[in-house]
DNA sequence: TGCTTGACGATCA
DNA sequence: GTGATCGCCAAGC
């Protein structure tokens, strides 16, 4: 750890920032960093993320509301009862309302 | 050392 | 409106 985690330390600290019932996109996190790194770097970051209990990668899902991570959670519908725990409403494996609970870091951070 | 895969996104056809 | 392809960077094999 210490020197440079790349943004993979900014992308934990996003997702932990991340207000309960609300969400967040991997682009939104990559696009809030800078653009610095593509969508699938963030995905590279929840990956490793995931092992950590601070940061709820669970609030992170692809730009369509899909659960796509979800089959990281060791049970496909981990994330899914994770998310419907904060209020959030979850139709086939996708975010209902997506657009009224996501939340874009480089919106509400800014 | 080099190729493929990977929790995505955007653009082109 | 839908489908397919390219691009991002890093890690695993």
């Amino acid at each position: 750890m210490a020197k440079n985690q790349s943004f993979f330390a900014d992308v934990y600290e996003v997702v932990k920032l991340i207000p309960r019932g609300r969400v967040t996109s991997y682009g939104a996190i990559g696009a809030y960093l800078g653009a610095k790194s593509s969508a699938r770097m963030v995905g590279w970051a929840m990956n490793q993320a995931h092992g950590m209990d601070d940061v709820p990668a669970h609030r992170v899902v692809n730009r369509s509301g899909l659960l796509t991570g979800k089959h990281c959670f060791g049970s496909p519908t981990r994330m899914q009862e994770l998310l419907e725990s904060e209020g959030i409403v979850i139709a086939n494996d996708q975010v209902c309302h997506f657009t009224s609970v996501f939340w874009d870091p480089s919106l509400e951070l800014l």
